[in-house]
DNA sequence: CATCGATTGTCAATCGGTTGCCAACCAGAC
DNA sequence: GTCTGGTTGGCAACCGATTGACAATCGATG
């Protein structure tokens, strides 16, 4: 009976994987659990003595933290959401990856999901995910502005490319980059651009046309936007036609996977890019310097957007030195094969 | 006095976001918390009337489970995480988007950790996260076997093309695929081929050598390994002399960044591919249709692997049907421009 | 009308930490 | 030896759920 009782109550205490906590620690130690919590998070809380007691108590017992317990009181999880459309999009995972880092570092966890480019699975996943964590990040969101600002108004909440009036967010600004590519293009002796646009209500697509824009007519070149295109292989393959007739000598696709459709099907057309037509992207993705020839791009800094929305997230909850604004990140061209000097005719 | 006292109780009451709790609902419906839970939870277990006046509070309030909250006295956390080397390589990150499909439809979360190919580092991560999932995938593991086997005693684990005896693991199964691979390069005459290896202590580079290997045997063609190389485009470059000097008339690079690494080699170099050599790899990267020539490489079914991974776990954790053992996934080849006839000379 | 059995709801303990408040303790000053 | 002020450690409540044990309720039956 009495050995019954005991293993029961026994194998009730180790129930969970056997994991020690700090009621272990305090028992070894001789002390109150929450003399264990103090010494183990408040520096200075509790005697030097006693605090190497514990510590050694706890090495011995290999203590672990349980994040959840602790996440239970305090309100803090020590994790953060982001959210994205598509993590095969190689211009999302660089961002992740930045994020990623970013949050390491600081000893925070993030959790990636990915909303399959539906709104209606991003608004559930948020819905799920938000409670469990200290901030979200939304990388690329098909949410409808109202919801963003709902949710911002329970969590930290910070947007990438993504303009909601009120909510925080980062985008990477184009107008670098754009002035570096039509400074090369100029000095190639281009004086007229065709642009190709993205989807049409592309907020990232119509940065960068204006960046252009304004780059082009400092320069006194003559610049036209051609689209919608969808943002893929098959949208810069569809626009060659449209590009070709349209006379210009360098085409500018707003991001790289287009750009790289044109190319094909240029080089399938018989032109030859960069002697009959110059061709660029923004973007800089991974296959962009694998291709022939290797794409002249506009880089953003990706991983940079990543990591500083994680730190501008991490600021406005309490960790790290006082938030000081979004500011955007920057942008640089990268001259590859691509691009040319005009055909003399 | 009095609302001094108040405001304080109910700005305590609602510190936490403003979020309802099973109290609330309590409250709100006239019941006790416990019956909350249970009419939420455990279908039937309250009366239809009862639970209907419930359910009613809960949507009113807009009531959110607190998933720390109760992962803490279930030990369960509807969470898994899933450890890669290294996010923007591109095999991993199919893996990674089937494992989050997966996990999403069970509703679970899916956590993805980035160890940048650090034994250190991932240690660190997986001792972090390890309390908070309820299983671990180890994508890419640096982790020696001794550490592996520590991991799988406390939570459910399961290895990606890793090896480790006990532990449960998953792999791609390169052998249908390289046997198709070689009965395409004999069709095309080839008679003599040279395999570009992996590091050298690559598991999967040994895997699938030696299915290249059955298969040629199979054929009466003659094989040979060159190697190690690092899995980069360089590594693909740096090998080009020594393939070149084998008088071998097909190469095949232990994975598509090596083998476009060759190809772009080879063709600096004034030869033609594949008319002077044919070159092939495996993976199947997003790059590998984009490159000139499109590389012919045998595609493992990396979504399905990561899917695959996430429902054993489950299964092992007790979600779905009852674990039935791990089952490879399958390989097959993508007959792509850089394979061709042999030349006749 | 009393009793039985099944159904429904409540109590209270628990998961593993955190933290406000208080008491014990200590050393130094008087 | 007493008083003072600052340390140090303990008690107990709490975070928001879950769950075993039990009591209340209800209808049906003898």
């Amino acid at each position: 009976m009495t050995d019954a009782a005991e293993s029961v109550a026994s194998s009730g205490r180790r129930r969970k994987s056997g994991a020690a906590t700090i009621y272990d620690i305090a028992e070894a130690a001789g002390v109150n659990p929450s003399t264990v919590s103090r010494a183990l998070n408040q520096p200075g809380r509790v005697s030097a003595k006693t605090e190497a007691r514990i510590r050694a108590a706890a090495d011995e017992l290999h203590f672990q933290i349980n994040p959840l317990a602790r996440a239970l009181p305090t309100g803090r999880t020590n994790t953060i959401a982001l959210i994205v459309a598509d993590i095969t999009n190689p211009v999302v995972f660089e961002t992740i990856r930045g994020a990623e880092r970013a949050a390491s570092i600081a000893g925070y966890t993030l959790v990636i999901s990915e909303s399959q480019e539906s709104g209606a699975v991003e608004a559930n996943t948020v819905e799920r995910i938000t409670p469990a964590v200290d901030g979200v990040i939304l990388g690329t969101t098909r949410l409808p502005d109202k919801e963003i600002v709902r949710l911002a108004e329970r969590k930290p909440l910070i947007t990438l490319n993504r303009e909601v009036k009120g909510i925080p967010h980062l985008a990477s600004d184009p107008s670098h980059g754009a002035q570096q590519l039509v400074d090369h293009l100029d000095e190639l002796g281009h004086r007229s651009i065709a642009f190709l646009g993205g989807p049409s209500r592309s907020w990232m697509s119509s940065r960068r046309w204006e960046a252009l824009l304004h780059a082009a007519r400092s320069h006194g070149i003559a610049i036209f936007e051609i689209g919608p295109h969808s943002p893929t292989l098959a949208g810069g393959a569809a626009a060659f036609e449209r590009a070709e007739a349209s006379g210009a000598t360098a085409v500018v696709a707003y991001n790289d996977l287009v750009a790289i459709g044109l190319i094909q099907e240029a080089t399938r057309r018989g032109l030859r890019v960069p002697d009959d037509l110059s061709v660029a992207g923004f973007d800089d993705i991974f296959a962009a310097e694998l291709i022939t020839p290797p794409l002249t791009t506009v880089r953003s800094d990706l991983r940079g957007l990543g990591s500083d929305a994680v730190r501008h997230l991490l600021r406005t909850i309490g960790v790290g030195e006082p938030v000081d604004g979004t500011a955007d990140v920057t942008t640089e061209l990268v001259v590859r094969g691509s691009t040319g000097t005009v055909r003399q005719n």
